[in-house]
DNA sequence: CTGAAAGCGCTTACAG
DNA sequence: CTGAAAGCGCTTACAG
């Protein structure tokens, strides 16, 4: 818009294309392509003398020209579990939604795969679809570990390519994993509930209900961060876990107030995965602001409760990130076969009162 | 490279392209990139044609084959501290250097502008630098706050835009602003110190040495949240300021002891810029393991100090992310004429020893 | 194995 | 005010 200014006349721009090559090679454009993309079929002679060129002239592709004449596309499937406004996956699929505007430019488009994640039955129906899906690499989150390790296996045979979210799982051939370590994200929940508390306090561990056994991997390795932590710091309270619901109030209620009564020595209280709000909730209506809450995930309901001053602090992951470098990494394995480093351990973010108010747009 | 898919039969692909949009209205293609691009120069009747074409099917312009025509080329200056490995801003030149290698696929390359943070005549005399400079935008850190405020009006005046980093000048017409509220920044450090301090301990401030009085607009700001936020959790101690010197450590502790030796009740200690090792290193020479210390930024230096267990806490700005940012709105502005948000309130981020090793690769 | 030619979607002189 | 034509750098059938 403003002052264009084109390269003054001074010195040449000089940028090597593959005319150039093909002109100090004496070969046609055709050949050279050959060459970069090791598609073969090049005499032995034009082999070495454009490989000479290239070596002397430090050519870099005009990735905007390659992508404007290949025309090629390419279909990225992501599977992660379905979401309401507001809810801890919504944030992830933000980080979707971003990376699909930009994927466009390369002739990637995404396509989801939905399943509930309290429902491993859900889970498994998805994979039978995913087996008759057209898709040319895959997102997975790993919630239900011991279905998409076997996956895995598929996909390893159909030359698909995949990378992890959520949790990692090291022994499968995952392209890369986005995500942060559960172990030490339940190492930091530890020392935010312990920075004020007495070691010898119960705790409370709120869970939620699944179908089909087997809560997610994550939540049981933040557990048993959480657990380390404490065994190193002289912990002597007693932990205990409580299998709440996620829209049965009464219930809840009816159960903590049980679990309080019966141990008025509790003073702290964690979830490990993002519905601390539902704890949260509880101990507001019942003033028992002397517990500590510690828990996990920005999500609308949990921000609020920390700006009260209901949760003592929030541990986040960066859904968006994981979401969007999940997706733009494997766009840039399909198209330009950057191979992107395996193990992504994103930051492991603490919120308190008083920053959580800008502890948004953490994308880019 | 894996099973590459061309879009099936089924569904056209259907994007529009500006010689659809030509042959809907009945005109040229040239005729059609002047409407879009308000070239003017179009009959009414030819414009309106058009316009209504393009209100009824939702053009959306191919960039890269936009950015492959043109070849139009801007550069984008960078007014930044010079730096050493491993200090605050080299962590910021990452981000330009990230920023820069994405600029060049639209034709946008870098210049930095390098000045002395402690040496307000060094900013002046790059100021003169600038007068001559040719650039078509620029990212300006605002640390010489009064210097850089009559400067923007010279670049309203050649119509250049610019945004700042560091921190924030509301009265001045930036195109966006990138970076912490320095204010809630000091806040948070307050009650990172103050989580297990008795509110009438002493804390020493350490500051560094500046030529050309005052320091930088963020410090200062930084200070009015700490301060508030003291103020208003009932504290009683005295705050002692103390001037170090960035590389005599014989001096910095001799002012240290005799400072500690007159007020034995100092319990903290903070730096309101990204110094704290050097306190670090004094506290941790005297065993003073009492003293908790708060600083901010995540240098090599604080980073080592903290896993150690020296320092408490430190409180981080995304460097990475301010530049990055930067650098990229411009390109945005410049290229396509995108308005970047105008504030721009990046999280602040809160590092202890249990989470401070996953604190890297914030760009994305 | 090789190269001339067309084309990706857009922009830019240029001639009218 | 308007449009035909060339070109950005690369890829892709196609004919040889």
């Amino acid at each position: 818009m403003q002052n264009s200014r084109n390269e003054k006349d001074g010195e040449a721009p000089k940028t090597v294309r593959i005319v150039d090559i093909a002109l100090m090679a004496g070969v046609s454009t055709a050949t050279v392509d050959r060459v970069i993309h090791n598609r073969g079929k090049v005499s032995a002679e034009n082999l070495a003398r454009i490989q000479a060129v290239l070596e002397q002239v430090d050519y870099r592709p005009n990735l905007i020209a390659r992508s404007l004449a290949s025309g090629r596309r390419y279909v990225v499937a992501v599977v992660m579990p379905r979401f309401s406004a507001g809810e801890y996956w919504a944030d992830f699929d933000a980080g979707i939604v971003r990376a699909e505007a930009e994927a466009r430019r390369y002739n990637v488009t995404i396509r989801r795969f939905f399943f509930d994640q309290y429902d491993r039955a859900s889970f498994e129906g998805l994979l039978a679809d995913l087996r008759e899906a057209a898709f040319d690499a895959v997102v997975l989150a790993t919630l239900f570990a011991e279905r998409v390790i076997p996956f895995t296996r598929e996909l390893d045979e159909r030359g698909i390519p995949y990378v992890f979210v959520d949790s990692d799982l090291p022994t499968c051939r995952r392209l890369a994993y986005f995500g942060t370590s559960s172990f030490d994200a339940g190492v930091v929940a530890a020392r935010l509930l312990f920075e004020r508390l007495d070691p010898g306090s119960d705790i409370v561990v709120g869970n939620i209900l699944h179908r089909g056994e087997g809560g997610s991997n994550q939540c049981r390795e933040r557990e048993r961060g959480f657990r380390e932590y404490l065994r190193q710091h002289d912990y002597r309270g007693t932990m205990h876990g409580l299998s709440l619901r996620l829209d049965d109030e009464a219930y809840n209620a009816r159960l903590l107030d049980e679990l309080f009564a019966r141990h008025p020595s509790i003073g702290g209280a964690v979830t490990f995965n993002s519905t601390c709000h539902i704890l949260a909730g509880y101990l507001a209506a019942r003033r028992r602001t002397s517990v500590r809450l510690v828990g996990y995930d920005v999500i609308d309901r949990n921000r609020r409760m920390l700006a009260d001053g209901v949760v003592t602090a929030l541990v986040a992951q960066r859904p968006e990130v994981q979401g969007y470098r999940g997706v733009m990494s494997l766009c840039g394995w399909l198209v330009e076969g950057l191979q992107p480093a395996e193990v992504n351990n994103l930051p492991i973010d603490i919120l308190l009162k008083e920053n959580i108010s800008y502890y948004t747009n953490n994308i880019i």
